[in-house]
DNA sequence: TTTATTTACGAATACGTTTAAGTGAAACAT
DNA sequence: ATGTTTCACTTAAACGTATTCGTAAATAAA
């Protein structure tokens, strides 16, 4: 800890200005090679490390983004940041998470703390429970930001996101050519355009086939567990739909529980599809089909974006980009009892 | 970006020092509660965020520790973050993750440059690929380090672990007790202790019944995920086992793939039990048998443990830590036909 | 009263780096 | 020859905070 090697130690080494010893690590145009080459091979040998603070304090660039995420224990989420932390690392970029657990208040202390300029950008998937918008347009006016899958409409910043129109009205209409005719919707991230596109989704799929769409069909997501039990035992029971589009993967599962306690066969009483990134959807009993996220390839576009951002000074860009998610058919809604294979 | 509220827009406001404000913000003893009020709420009032720069080269404290893990996208490790992340924000500290994607060179990498000051502390997971222990040792000297779960047996430092030898003894002798007599092993982390342990106790449990423990049984970990469905096929043509533990879930997931590709009923051929934290083993086909990890709960105590070194200043500790696997029985392992509640 | 101690604050410096501005010598142009 | 550039480097001043040391006033002890 003390007798740290800094600038001063090399400088003092080679009998040269720290001026010049800080201009040769950074490679300037001012120092002669034969200079740099001797201030870079000193500071191998002696092992200088440059300190990160020091540096931030007087450049303003601290080499480091953050990531504000809902939840890291999220297949979806864990592979964005894989996504990532692989573009970051190509340019020597730093990543700190922030896990919302789904927590607008711990949201919002995130944005803050994140104000004071301790990471040179941020990027956010909005949690589902954030209502009000003014910490992150606050933040998008200090900082430069890219919203990634859970964005907001309203704010005007670079966003990317997966066609969820789309892939909801995909998903619903494949239900229905396989014979669904009652299709219900598990309904999550409403606050969000992403879950609102989804719903769009889905239900413009039945209303282009004069299919039934009513709100007893949608059932919203309940932060308790328990609740969506219940609530999906209730539908199930209630309404008897021939289908489901579940919006979310954690909507999925509890499908899955109730189907085997209230002795619903998985795809011949009831098809199911859903959102999600699951690894094990194929090994699922009936192996689930799903609409699923390009996690990685968002995560890596995200982080791509904001270098762009951070790139150039002035970072006034609006733009949206969108990402195509991939509809795989398995088991969960499959047309008859003949077997399918599973993949 | 100009304008910037720091201590100086503080002191001139108030009329008071720089020295005082700083003082006052920090809660310190040497300033009347009446300034210290004063200076909260002008903070406050102009939204003052401390320079975490400035405040880290001059006080040596970043108020950030590091993760190094192989694989975010890995239930136990995102869990494990989790763990790590609740106790980090409860002291106010930053989460920095870096994966190795299990490359012993990333690892390295990654332990230089935190030699840097960019952390107080570091928690690691270590590489399966990791050999050579050279860049620990120099870490483990200069910064407070806990090691979690994947831990080296010749390093000095605080380690935390799960009960690998007991649970991979309880795992095989579980499948004992159902009927298995010929039990292979699919070997992963084998440089590690935790590997290591895990097939000690598998050996142990085959020993103190008098079963075959030949070589011929253990099939190791590739990095190639073809080379394992290989291994896996071979050694099923080959041995036919009528047991099977897997000391990593990346490994029984291919078994099940096997087993349907070579016609083989789990469990009824063939049980397998495998450490894993998925959180869809019980919804697999058939639903599967875990050693599962508290991964959480190691995360938690990871941090907690790092962070009682960073109070104490001299950070010789040397203890090493070990919680409780969960052996959770589910039909991969059922003795009969009979059907078994799963769950 | 005088002296000692406590309280509340300020002046000045250091943390290690980057960078604007300056310098002397060599190279070039006129 | 003189003036102008270029080159390679140095000086010195930040960046914003924490902290050591000092001090004046207020209080307590003698």
């Amino acid at each position: 800890m003390k007798g740290n090697v800094t600038v001063k130690t090399l400088a003092k080494e080679l009998n040269i200005s720290i001026a010049t010893v800080s201009k040769a690590l950074n490679d300037s145009y001012e120092i002669s090679i034969d200079t740099k080459q001797k201030v870079w091979d000193l500071a191998k040998k002696l092992k200088y490390e440059r300190n990160p603070a020091a540096s931030n304090l007087r450049s303003h660039k601290t080499k480091t983004i953050a990531v504000i995420i809902p939840e890291i224990a999220n297949n979806f989420f864990s592979l964005a940041i894989n996504g990532i932390e692989e573009i970051a690392r190509k340019r020597d970029y730093h990543v700190l998470i922030y896990q919302t657990h789904e927590n607008s208040e711990t949201e919002i202390a995130f944005t803050d703390s994140l104000l004071s300029g301790r990471v040179d950008g941020i990027l956010i998937s909005v949690s589902s429970s954030t209502e009000n918008y003014a910490h992150f347009k606050e933040l998008v006016n200090k900082i430069p930001v890219v919203f990634f899958d859970r964005t907001i409409e309203d704010i005007d910043a670079v966003k990317i996101t997966t066609d969820d129109y789309e892939s909801a009205y995909n998903a619903t209409c494949h239900l229905i050519e396989n014979g669904c005719r009652k299709v219900a919707f598990l309904f999550a991230l409403s606050n969000l355009s992403t879950g609102q596109k989804r719903l769009a989704g889905y239900q413009n799929a039945l209303k282009d086939h004069q299919l039934d769409f009513g709100e007893e069909l949608i059932v919203n997501y309940d932060k308790d567990e328990d609740g969506n039990y219940e609530n999906i035992r209730e539908l199930l029971n209630a309404q008897k739909p021939d289908g489901i589009v579940s919006s979310i993967e954690e909507f999925a599962l509890p499908c899955y529980y109730v189907c085997r306690e209230l002795g619903l066969n998985i795809p011949d009483d009831l098809k199911i599809i859903s959102f999600s990134n699951l690894s094990t959807a194929p090994l699922l009993s009936p192996s689930l089909s799903t609409v699923t996220q390009p996690a990685f390839e968002i995560g890596k576009e995200a982080a791509g974006l904001l270098f762009r951002i951070l790139d150039k000074k002035p970072f006034d860009t609006h733009e949206v980009q969108t990402l195509k998610s991939t509809l795989i058919k398995r088991e969960s809604t499959f047309v008859s009892t003949v077997q399918v294979e599973s993949c």
